[in-house]
DNA sequence: CCTGTTTTGTTATAAAATAACATCGTCACG
DNA sequence: CGTGACGATGTTATTTTATAACAAAACAGG
């Protein structure tokens, strides 16, 4: 059992997975003294919202249903980049769409579950990813700075055995 | 020494790769019954000007430039999508852009080496990377479905030892 | 309280991709 | 040699995703 699963349970108690998340944001912007304005912890509020990936313009949409005030699209993605430069949200880029991290403060190389039937995605780590990477760059003269990988399956709750 | 590398020399004879790419594109739709128009074909062409991986408003721009008659993007985007369709081509997502491939008969899943500094890209096909992509995502219970592996870094020619 | 910096507001625009429908070409069949 | 159907292209409009540029407001630190 690994320390934490990419897949939450379906009937998993969502609500913790929110509190969690914000909480360690908190902890995570107090002691880089960032500044997670009450606009940045409402935006992140609404990526957990789901373990589903959230485009943009949905944040925008559901951030505009709540309040009268009306934001313009300019201040999801300065919300979105404050957060992901903080390591708080990752963009996955196959969907143009953002997802919340609940471990910030771990340096890590993050792969992405996506299923192709719930929607949801999920994070892990996993070095022998890295190092294949590393080693198939390194056979063809490329040293590996960065790297992106988003995978498409089903996850345990669609999967084969469901 | 791999039956093809991902990154050609610097100085190499970049006609000849245009040449055999568009050679065996013509093989391959011959052989799949699929209509290599024309259109299609200059479009191709247009991506293999180099190794750099080409945006679609880019192979718009290009074409339009050496045509009197103007295209609109969507003429772009339905050449991309039947060369997608019949492996000519690739989509980066992490660019937006599309680079040629010159082996499309082969069934393979592709990893993408992108170099950071000169922007070219290349292709390479490597089974420990989908074994423990496939391994490590079961650990979550997770079924691979597709993937998506694009990788930043240094090319041979831009790398630490040049 | 002032002051410089960060955050947010606002408007406009760029960049990437798709929708919908009309027209044209081509090819197989009669 | 038609002709009819299907695939390819043209055309216009629109959607979706993201950034630029500048003004106003909020805030931390002295």
């Amino acid at each position: 059992m690994s320390h934490h699963q990419a897949f939450p349970e379906p009937g998993h108690d969502h609500n913790s997975c929110i509190t969690n998340a914000l909480a360690n944001a908190e902890a995570h912007c107090r002691k880089k003294k960032a500044r997670l304005t009450s606009q940045r912890r409402r935006i992140l509020e609404i990526i957990w919202q789901s373990h589903k990936p959230v485009g943009a313009y949905e944040i925008l949409e559901i951030l505009n249903t709540a309040n009268s005030r009306k934001a313009a699209p300019m201040t999801i993605y300065r919300a979105l980049d404050f957060l992901m430069e903080h390591g708080l949200v990752h963009r996955l880029a196959s969907q143009n769409a953002y997802l919340g991290c609940n471990h910030p403060n771990v340096a890590h190389n993050s792969f992405f579950l996506i299923c192709s039937k719930c929607g949801r995605a999920g994070e892990m780590e996993n070095d022998s990813i890295d190092e294949a990477i590393r080693i198939g760059a390194l056979q063809n003269g490329f040293k590996v700075e960065n790297q992106l990988v988003e995978v498409e399956g089903l996850c345990p709750a669609c999967g084969p055995g469901q």
